[in-house]
DNA sequence: AAAGGGGTATGACAATTATCATATTATATG
DNA sequence: CATATAATATGATAATTGTCATACCCCTTT
């Protein structure tokens, strides 16, 4: 991990909407100051379950995996989520550590602001908090759905479903290098690392995609929207 | 469903203290014009899938469940919750319309405030706006955490997981009437009528609990919660 | 070059879970 | 009160899913 304390650079950031559209000019000057950028390599830990909860976390470039210990041998996948999303997500209001790790599946680059800092913002600006509250809860809705979709579907439909999150909602593109290994898909549909990889193989086997070691392409979307839907 | 349109009673309400103890007395009055109660019977719809999302909703009594469609005869429960609990939960923010539905599964009574009025407390006030934040956290952690915990589990451990969530959460008694079917319980733990019914009847074999219809004994907790911990 | 480890792959088998059939009891409804 | 309907209950069987064994490949480390 490293942090860097350069200049404010956040012209860039699809978020400033939400931090910038609403602020007057010296609180802009009050975020650039306090806001701490930091890197992380691939694989690297971003935050681990049991952490105090200290600052309000966003993904500025990336992607990561939301991720909680079961056991020593098994982990639980929460989420896989990309560009510009809160990762420290839930439980930052509501509790004083986390219940959950995150990490980065790709080099990912974090924003970080003292939660006490995002407060004092609530507290003066209503329109950021309006603001903040529908960005916070569209992303614990995509959660709590993805779960609810998930957990209704057999094996093929599971594997359906989340071959099509990738394309559709990750990458935007039928051809995808898949940013996990079938164990992690595993922990995060549901099922044994074994199945993943059958499924995988009778999907190509009944042409619906191919594969190519981490590289997924999609031949026959309808199919697999199908089997996603009834599955 | 009955509408009450008394005077201001919410003295006893405990969602007093985020509602009131922020706000300006001013504030009170015109939350008192505008609240809205309503009465439901025991199963009776509060409000269901695909309705304009136009009221902020909280549990002033009562209990219900948090439930959507998934084909003619199957149903899937969210969550199940009393007292005291936002009920227009997720999606208020983030949506116009709503993707679940909210039931009835005893007597129950809502308060209803136009989600114009709450979006105005926000912009106003800044400490109602924090509080209203950690409310809401709580509540989707809550359903995401209770998800994430169940679908790690077999079986008898959703069902032990389920009756100490009866007994720990909703009634904090070791006996209470179960307040919704096999079906039900079913299909708020993905899991078949028959195998519910089938693994009470073994605990109740095992002498983990009695039952006398709806009504459920816990006799061996430590037991129960064996079985949900490593189930 | 050898050894070890993790990821991918596949088959055989075991365990879990759902479905179907049927019966009984409770509850609602005319 | 009778009758339909839903809920509870249990057994038998089928379908789904997990586990174990094995193999191969591709790395990294020694």
């Amino acid at each position: 991990m490293k942090e860097t304390d350069e200049k404010c650079n956040c012209e860039g950031c699809e978020l400033k909407s939400l931090f910038f559209s609403n602020i007057e000019a010296y609180e802009i000057e009050r975020i650039c100051r306090i806001k701490i950028e930091k890197s992380f390599k691939k694989g690297e830990i971003i935050l681990k379950e049991g952490d105090e909860i200290t600052n309000f976390i966003y993904l500025k470039s990336g992607m990561v995996k939301l991720h909680r210990n079961l056991s020593t041998k098994k982990d639980q996948i929460i989420n896989i989520t990309k560009l510009f999303d809160f990762i420290s997500l839930f439980s930052v209001f509501s509790e004083t550590k986390y219940n959950y790790s995150v990490s980065a599946i790709e080099d990912s680059v974090t924003c970080n602001i003292k939660l006490s800092e995002i407060r004092k913002l609530i507290l003066e600006n209503g329109k950021f908090a309006l603001d903040l509250i529908q960005k916070m809860s569209k992303n614990t809705d995509r959660i709590i759905l993805q779960s609810l979709e998930l957990k209704q579907r057999n094996l093929n439909g599971r594997v359906a479903f989340i071959l099509l999150y990738f394309a559709k909602e990750i990458y935007n593109n039928l051809v995808f290098d898949l940013p996990v290994s079938r164990k992690e898909i595993g922990e995060y549909i549901n099922m044994s690392t074994e199945n993943v990889i059958r499924t995988f193989s009778e999907f190509r086997k009944d042409k619906i995609i191919n594969i190519f070691g981490k590289t997924i392409e999609i031949i026959d979307l309808k199919n697999l929207e199908q089997i996603s839907l009834l599955g």
